[in-house]
Order: structure tokens, then sequence, then C-alpha cells
DNA sequence: CTTCACCTTGACCATACGGTCAGGAAACGA
DNA sequence: TCGTTTCCTGACCGTATGGTCAAGGTGAAG
């Protein structure tokens, strides 16, 4: 557990913004906790402390640990979604797929916690999301699936496999954020730093756009 | 929790074959225990459940939780360096990077577990292994990163940042394993045939090489 | 001011977990 | 056969955890 740091959590008047206050810095607590010590090895307590709020506190709000758990999943999958727009009203591969790369990575470098949140919930056989998985998940997919097919019969780029090129793109944004701590420790152990994170967009997008042909 | 499959573990009657084959069996139950759950989420009576034994006798071949954690990562690591030898004595970055490719993929098919166990490990700030990375995983992205330096320079491949090249090795390959159960709800939650891994494996080596202007 | 719904929290409980231990069983060497 | 080392295991223990509850505090409405 790296950051002690407790969520900022501002002491609000209006009985409306109360709960929503301590919902907000609740989440977030648990998102970074979730994320630094998985769902067996983080407690409500270490969640509570980081929220600055009693535990007992924490149940008013959010019954049960997986209760909160699942909430901070799917706000996780609802920024994932949003990011996915850019692949959508794109003429082509270089504008659709590099934009989609260029929201993905900077989703890796604003919510590396939700990442490794998302990560370790489908390592673990997805047992709060697998519903979306079989539904939205699988809809989109299908969705892009048939956008890149039709850049490749218009002649827009190279006859690769769709649905591995979305693995490819999924694996390779999301790398950043989830194995994150390696990455920093290759560089000398600190984070990477705005250029190396230009670079990092850079390097992806290059690579990527190149290998299917669209470049 | 998907298995609860217990791990085939012989009898045997000499006194040497007792402890290699109870460590043996221990450690493949752990490694599956703790791919599926986390370390947090694992305990070590599931572990003996799985491994047939009690769990007291787990604690008489590993001292403690971590004990067992520690030699389950330190396996994976191992596996992991012995596949990176497929880089060295290659002629250029087809045969170097492609054998490398084919290695880490035969690796996500045959032991997704370990991946897994890897993969939280550094997710979780790398508690137990973080001398590895700054030592031996270290050194072996230099020497690998001038490998790929010196392949830019004959003109065998395009000049790529070599570091992200080996993030995007790392991430694309181990992505079948860490995220398999997604991509296997995908695919229509049936597990990829062997043909499938064969057009995994493919594409991966196509859109890469392709990507770096090997081929 | 009174009322009432909403919020807060220290104390408490049952459970589950990692780990211990003592005593017995089994393998081995002489 | 006997002694010694290694292996096995049921019973047990202290602790930490998720969750509960009852009593009290606080903002808003009339």
């Amino acid at each position: 557990m790296s950051g002690d740091a407790q969520i900022s959590r501002l002491k609000p008047g209006r009985r409306t913004d109360i709960r929503r206050e301590n919902e907000r810095a609740i989440l977030e607590a648990a998102e970074k906790v979730f994320a630094e010590a998985g769902f067996g090895g983080a407690t409500m307590q270490l969640i509570a402390d980081m929220a600055g709020l009693p535990k007992a506190n924490l149940h008013y709000y959010f019954a049960t640990k997986e209760d909160l758990y699942r909430k901070v999943v799917q706000q996780i999958f609802e920024i994932w979604l949003d990011a996915a727009s850019s692949f959508d009203d794109a003429p082509g591969p270089v504008e659709g797929i590099g934009a989609y790369i260029d929201a993905k990575m900077d989703i890796s470098r604003t919510h590396p916690h939700g990442s490794k949140v998302w990560a370790s919930e489908v390592m673990h056989g997805a047992p709060v999301i697998q519903d979306y998985l079989e539904t939205t998940l699988r809809d989109w997919t299908d969705g892009r699936i048939a956008v890149i097919q039709r850049w490749i019969d218009e002649g827009k780029m190279r006859p690769v496999n769709p649905r591995h090129l979305l693995y490819m793109l999924w694996a390779t944004t999301q790398h950043y954020a989830d194995f994150g701590h390696q990455i920093q420790t290759l560089n000398n152990g600190k984070p990477l730093s705005d250029k190396q994170w230009q670079e990092a967009k850079a390097s992806v997008k290059d690579m990527v756009l190149r290998g299917i042909g669209a470049i």
C-alpha cells in the first residue's frame, strides 16, 4: 500500500450535498483501496480511514462491501464506454483508431486505479460484471468489428482480424495503467513525465496504425 | 471460483518423493487459488482442500501464506525468463520477436494462472518481487533494448522506440491469459480452440512485425 | 420552537482466518 | 528390531473483519 493520503472531503452544508459528497469520497477511496489491495485484501476500515469517515458510516451509504465494489466497477465501465465513442463517426482507421488509442491512453493515465479494479475483476472471472460482458461489451465489440470490417472492405487498411485488433488495442493501452508500477520501476522509479506519455501514445499509435496498414 | 477440481496428487512411497510431490501439489493448487481469488481472497484452507491435504500440513511445508505466495511468483518469473531466450541468437526481428511472441502466447495458454498471479502482484505494487523488477527484469530489458536498437541500426526494422515495443509485446501476449475470461465470454463462452489460438498468434505476429516494419 | 427525516458513530457480535502445537504414524538406517 | 528422523493432523488460539444496533446529533419544514 503506497499512499495513506486521505481523500479530500469537503463538509457540505446543504442536505442534498451531504449524500452526494460522502458517496463521492467513499467511492474515490474505495477505488484506490480495491485497486491496491484487491477485493479480498481491501478492508472497509481502510476505505473508511481514507475517506475520513467512521466505518459504520460506510455501511449507512453502502450496505455491504460487495455493494460498494459493484458501484466502483460500474463507474469504471461507464468511463470505458464513453471513450469508445471516439471510434464512431470517424471516416477511417487513422482517425477512429487513433482517437481511440488517445482516449484510452488518457484514461490509463487519469484513472489507473479504475483500470486495475476492472482488470482484477475480469481476472477473477468477472463475478460481478459478467452480465455486462455478455450484453453491453459484446454488443459494443460486434459493432466495432463491423466498422473495422467496413474499413477493410473499403481498402482503408489491411485485412487483419478485427477481433484481435481490438484485443491488441485494449491490451496495449491498459497495460500502461495496470502495469504502471512495473513501467515506473523500469523508468528508474519515476512516473512517466508528460513528454514520456506523449512518446508512449505516439509509439503505440505509430506501431498499431502501421501494423494494420492504415499509414 | 470456477473449479473445485482437486489437484491430482499421487501417493509416493519413497521418502524423497514425498516432499517433492506434496510441494508440487501445493504449489499447483496455490497458483490456481491465488490467480482466481487474489492474495487477499485466497485462503490456506481452500488451497489445502484443492491440494488434498489438511491445512496444518501446508504449514509444515510452507511456514506462512506469504512464503507460499512468494514461491508461486518466483516460479512464474522463471518461466518468463526461459521464454526470453527466444529473443537471443536470432539474426533479426522477424525471427527473434516472432519467436518471442510465439513463446509468450504459448505460456499464456499453458500457464494462465501464473500470468494472472504475476499481473496481480505487479498491480498491487509488487510488494514481493520488487527487487526482481529492479535487478533481473531491468537488466533483461536493457539487454533486449540494445538488441532491438542494433536491428534498427542495421536497417532490419523501422526506428521505433524499443522500450514501448517491449511493452506492447508484453501487453498483447499476456492479455490472452490475464483477460482470458473476457475473451472467452466474447467467444460465446467457449475457450479458444486450437485453430483460434493459431489465428491469435498469427494476428499478433502479423500486426506487430508489420508495425515495426520488419516485414 | 417543534417535529421529523436524515445523518453519525462508538460499542458490540459472530465468524473466519492464519498460524500453532502436541502427539501419533510412517519411512529409513543400522 | 530398534532408534531416529521425517511426515501427518485434529484441536485449538488470538486476531481481524464484515456487519449490526441503539442512541444521539443535525439540517430543513411548518
